[in-house]
RNA sequence: GGUCUGGUAGUUCAGUUGGUUAGAAUACCUGCCUGUCACGCAGGGGGUCGCGAGUUCGAGUCUCGUCCAGACCGCCA
């Protein structure tokens, strides 16, 4: 027997019991005339105690070879302890020792396995399964099972039912690049890992199961952030017999749900926003909107004096940062520098700060005067004690300038609380957009989604003014889902891969079984799918959703722990009918 | 594909205008310690300064190249 109990239960009523306790060295204290072990597993930490004076000498010469991570066994009494621990669940008492077993020995871990470690990035994914015996990185991986499960039970009470789909399908070229399988039986062939189980969630509509849902891995062969990985998990979803408020009100309840049920927060109704707006007051179609700083365009209020740089500009569009009117002329050119930066890539920044005694000082006060700066101060809702940023230029470029700018402001001045939730939907999206150099039109969402009714007489005309029935959800800043009403009529489809610039070959081609399948009673239907890894970093109050996935890949796309990817060798090369070619096509 | 930051002890980092034997903390090892719990105290071992080239009397420090890591832009229907 390894274990009478865990490490996380024995409490002071247990006093006297025979126990027997398996786990971890934590960490031994020596004090000459007694030791401390402190044990651990999944469960907590219990305390053993090996008192010189009153132990066996072949245990004393054991517990003399412990050391971390040591795997052991150990027999002994619970007995209260004359110091008492308060911090710990099972502070109050300790296990006597009377026999050790070690079942494992361990080297010297290459870094500390504290709450807070003394390891790098680098190392720990190169040690992944050292990690991820630290508490922290236990709680979160035990923290998206937990949300995982609340999801799966909440979808299935809805009707859901959990459908598998198939990871080797076909390669299509919309969208991101895909992750491709050669064919061993199939000389020349490849399969491609899905990036999304999209068309076979609709077939299965077709099917008439009417409520689907699936936990899945997808791939996508892109490059990397840190809260974007190559394989990712998402909650996949579709309906049929809905229209956009059906699926909206379903997945508002599921979120609603893992707010209550993870933090105890009640949001009744989450806003709605539509894409144009958000670009116009936020700059960005994934607001965080825990915080103001809405844009407020200047056009009207800047361009009529001799400042020839917002005269010149499509937009002048400026936010009120609160509080900031104190910051000095360094941090100011700071500042300017930061949005100069080509990763933000403005030109320059005009700022204006209202002093508390209703006086302003800005950068351009040698064309403006104190009544434009009232006026400035009014559109952007400043306050004695804010500054104003404004930033001009080519409208979507300054947009999304100052976009990184509030977004920047907003870190600074901590007010980007992970404890707090502000869950948002952006609906009415383009249902395309056009590629700047080739002018070719893109699916903004993908080239399943269905236009909106109202616009579809703009397809031929102006399809770049034609909105989709998409919608996405947002969470404190973050895209945490996305979906449409999708297209369930074979012309319709057939009309917007043509759009897309498929040929009527290439379109049967690729999607000729979806377009079949819609000939044969295909009903309306949508749905929506949202980032697992994501969704659970957020609930979990991170930034970064690496600690949550239990094995990821680091920012070039590399597992360090078993050195993937890897070349293989030329048996298998030559069994998969595949050379490897070592001039790279330039 | 690009921009930026970093690479020095097992680990996290410091290292001045280029100048003697490259430091700290922590981890590790040894000893001491009658209630520890981040125990404490004393001592000890531990370095190809990522790699390669160059400048120089002399390079951890400067230059170029290269590799690795991280953040971001492009990309991610």
């Amino acid at each position: 027997m390894y274990r009478s109990h865990n490490n996380g239960e024995l409490k002071i009523q247990d006093v006297d019991k025979q126990v027997v306790l398996s786990g971890w060295v934590q960490r031994k204290r020596d004090q000459g005339f007694i030791t401390w072990i402190d044990l651990r597993d999944r469960y907590g930490i219990t305390q053993l105690v090996v008192d010189h004076s009153r132990t066996k000498a072949d245990v004393l010469d054991q517990v003399k070879q412990l050391h971390r991570e040591f795997v052991i066994r150990v027999g002994g009494t619970v007995i209260e302890r004359e110091s008492k621990n308060p911090e710990l669940p099972t502070g109050e008492i300790e296990i006597d020792v009377q026999k050790i077993d070690i079942l494992n020995p361990s080297k010297t871990p290459p870094f500390t396995l504290e709450e807070k470690t003394d390891g790098g990035d680098d190392l720990r994914l190169q040690y992944r399964y050292l990690d991820l015996r630290r508490k922290p990185l236990q709680d979160k991986i035990i923290f998206r099972s937990k949300v995982n499960l609340a999801v799966r039970n909440y979808l299935a009470d809805q009707g859901f039912i959990d459908i598998e789909t198939p990871y080797l399908i076909k390669s299509t070229p919309e969208g991101a690049r895909d992750f491709v399988v050669p064919s061993r039986m199939h000389e020349g062939q490849f399969y491609a890992l899905p990036q999304s189980p999209q068309t076979f969630k609709q077939l299965l509509m077709i099917s008439g199961f009417e409520r689907y849902f699936q936990i899945v891995k997808c791939f996508r062969d892109e490059d990397l952030r840190a809260d974007r990985q190559p394989e990712f998990t998402q909650i996949d979803c579709e309906m049929a017999f809905v229209d956009q408020n059906d699926v909206l009100s379903t997945f508002e309840g599921l979120t609603q749900h893992l707010l209550k049920t993870f933090h105890d927060v009640d949001i009744d109704q989450f806003p709605v926003m539509s894409y144009k707006e958000a670009i116009r007051t936020y700059g960005n179609d994934k607001p965080d909107i825990r915080f103001g700083m809405k844009f407020a365009e200047l056009n009207e209020v800047a361009q009529h004096k001799d400042f020839k740089v917002f005269n010149d500009a499509e937009l002048v569009v400026g936010i009120a940062v609160p509080g900031c009117a104190d910051y000095s002329r360094k941090q100011l050119d700071a500042l300017v520098k930061w949005v100069q930066r080509p990763q933000v890539g403005a030109k320059g920044m005009v700022y204006v700060k209202c002093n508390q005694d209703g006086s302003f000082k800005s950068s351009v006060d040698k064309f403006y005067d104190e009544q434009d700066f009232k006026a400035w101060a009014e559109k952007t809702g400043a306050q004695p004690g804010d500054l104003i940023c404004i930033l001009s230029g080519k409208a979507s470029d300054t947009r999304s300038q100052l976009s990184a700018l509030r977004m920047e402001m907003a870190e600074r001045l901590e007010l980007r609380d992970p404890s707090e939730f502000a869950p948002l939907w952006v609906t009415d999206f383009p249902l395309f957009e056009k590629d700047e150099e080739s002018g070719q039109l893109h699916a903004m969402h993908h080239p399943f989604t269905s236009p909106k009714q109202e616009d579809i007489n703009l397809l031929e005309t102006a399809p770049e003014k034609v909105r989709a029935n998409a919608y996405d959800l947002v969470l404190n800043g973050n895209e945490i889902g996305g979906g449409s009403i999708r297209i369930h009529e074979k012309e319709m489809q057939q009309k917007m891969l043509s759009l897309l610039g498929f040929s009527e070959d290439e379109a049967r081609k690729q999607f000729g079984f979806l377009m079949d399948a819609f000939e044969y009673g295909a009903p309306p239907h949508g749905g929506i799918a949202f980032g697992l890894d994501r969704l659970v970093a957020i609930l979990g109050g991170q930034e970064s959703i690496r600690d949550f996935i239990a094995f990821p890949k680091n920012n070039a796309g590399r597992d360090l722990m078993i050195d993937a990817p890897s070349t293989i060798d030329d048996e298998q090369l030559k069994e998969l009918s595949l050379a490897i070619n070592r001039q790279k096509n330039d």
